[in-house]
DNA sequence: TCCCATGGTTTGTCCGACAAAGTCAATCGA
DNA sequence: TCGATTGACTTTGTCGGACAAACCATGGGA
């Protein structure tokens, strides 16, 4: 045989066709010919139209059920569904983690997205977001002295941050960074007590700056925050420079659903 | 039967053997006793040691092969593998067109994103970066004839600037976002004969800039260079509260690998 | 009217089988 | 001796059929 490389044709080679199956359905979605919610058909069904076996269409189900594009009602049928966000964060989430990402490279990232985050919440708040900030900093005061549940609750008060940004492809940017900072937050609070008052207080501040739509108390505040996010980092002994550790990868990514 | 929601116990409700398959593999990759590029062992093999069936392990590797975690080698064979950033990129780019985003999420997002980067990659600039850089801005002024070639170039030329920022998890934020804003470009040059070489004079002053660490000119270049998108669009008589057509979806994420 | 039994449908899993394609080693030819 | 060819072996991709469990609807009985 001739030397690789230099052949006049390439290998030809046919898709598997489970792959087929997946995504001829995919395509049904994404053009939007199957819109989500709808009913794709029995499995048997799907044999009988590609002409193909019910193992092959089960093989392609499992990889559009991974990408959510198709999910199981109650009844156990399929229907089409639209990826989920919060799915596809935790899987970013996971791979930095996988790929050894630092929390340096994390710190200013998230600095970067939750400062653009919070120059739009000033803008484009509305009531709905300030009542659920307000409940969010009530809860975390009930929980001064848990830092497992008070993570949880800053989490959760930066995710309301961003949906009061209203622009969900910031949204959806700053999620994956933030799904693995802030559960980071549960360490320094455990070594150093002042973490917990001074996180709360920035979150009431910067929730006061947008109600007044104050955009530069709102900076200033959410900059302090993070900053001393950065401090207490270092102040409980760790370094900027080392990979985040495998064990966030683990509470990530709800593996089924 | 008693009514729903007061009975004592929940319904237990055991996996689908081809999901704990998934997990199990999943979870070794994960915590890192199975490393990429790992051969994971035959099909029957991981049946015999599962104790189930090979159908039922191989809808669990194509769950895992949708999501990253195993590839098949030239030899078909399994292999661990880790999720290429990418294949997750693209994936978000589609949620965000099956969920509607609007042109002006998506600009303002890249806005404060694109920002980051460049003030980031300022800092942290190569030489290695900036010839590949250099490479790109002389390729593009090769084909200024050439829309489609051209707007790749362009979505070329900011992901090269990402990699210069040196922060993966930035890069990674801005990447899907990246993948849908860039591509309309096209459009622009092709209904603005300036769009092409103002363009390409925004990339070039934005490489001097890099090149001399100038921070200021950097963010100043970067804005007008996004800016002029956004007359540029507006021009071509589009609005930006419009969603994202379907159509970007589809020249996305290579659906098999 | 309300409850339960019954049957039909669909999924999850198993078994066995075979062709295609890849790997490896021994064999044959120059 | 070295390289190409052959052929056995392995593994995947696909098929066909089978069955238990779970779910749904329907109809009969209290």
């Amino acid at each position: 045989m001739a030397a690789g490389g230099s052949e006049r044709f390439e290998k030809i080679q046919m898709p598997a066709a489970y792959r087929l199956v997946a995504e001829a359905i995919e395509r049904e979605i994404v053009t939007g010919r199957l819109r989500a919610g709808e009913a794709i058909g029995t499995e048997v069904e799907l044999g009988r139209q590609f002409g193909v076996n019910r193992s092959t269409v089960r093989e392609g189900i499992r990889a559009l059920e991974e990408g959510g594009y198709v999910s199981r009602g109650p009844d156990r049928r399929l229907y089409a569904s639209l990826p989920r966000y919060s799915r596809l964060s935790s899987r970013m989430s996971r791979a930095m983690v996988l790929h050894e990402v630092t929390f340096r490279e994390l710190y200013d990232a998230t600095l970067a997205l939750e400062m653009a985050t919070v120059a739009h919440a000033v803008v484009n708040v509305g009531e709905e977001s300030l009542a659920a900030m307000e409940k969010n900093i009530a809860e975390s005061e009930a929980v001064m002295d848990d830092p497992v549940r008070l993570c949880e609750l800053d989490t959760d008060f930066h995710a309301l941050l961003a949906k009061a940004a209203g622009n969900r492809v910031l949204e959806l940017a700053r999620e994956p960074a933030s799904l693995l900072f802030f559960p980071t937050a549960e360490m320094i609070c455990r070594r150093l007590p002042e973490g917990a008052p001074r996180m709360l207080q920035a979150h009431r501040l910067i929730l006061d700056a947008l109600r007044a739509h104050d955009a530069a108390a709102a900076a200033t505040w959410m900059r302090r925050h993070l900053v001393d996010w950065r401090k207490g980092f270092e102040r409980a002994g760790r370094d900027l420079d080392e990979p985040v550790e495998r064990v966030y990868a683990r509470t990530l990514a709800p593996p089924g659903e």
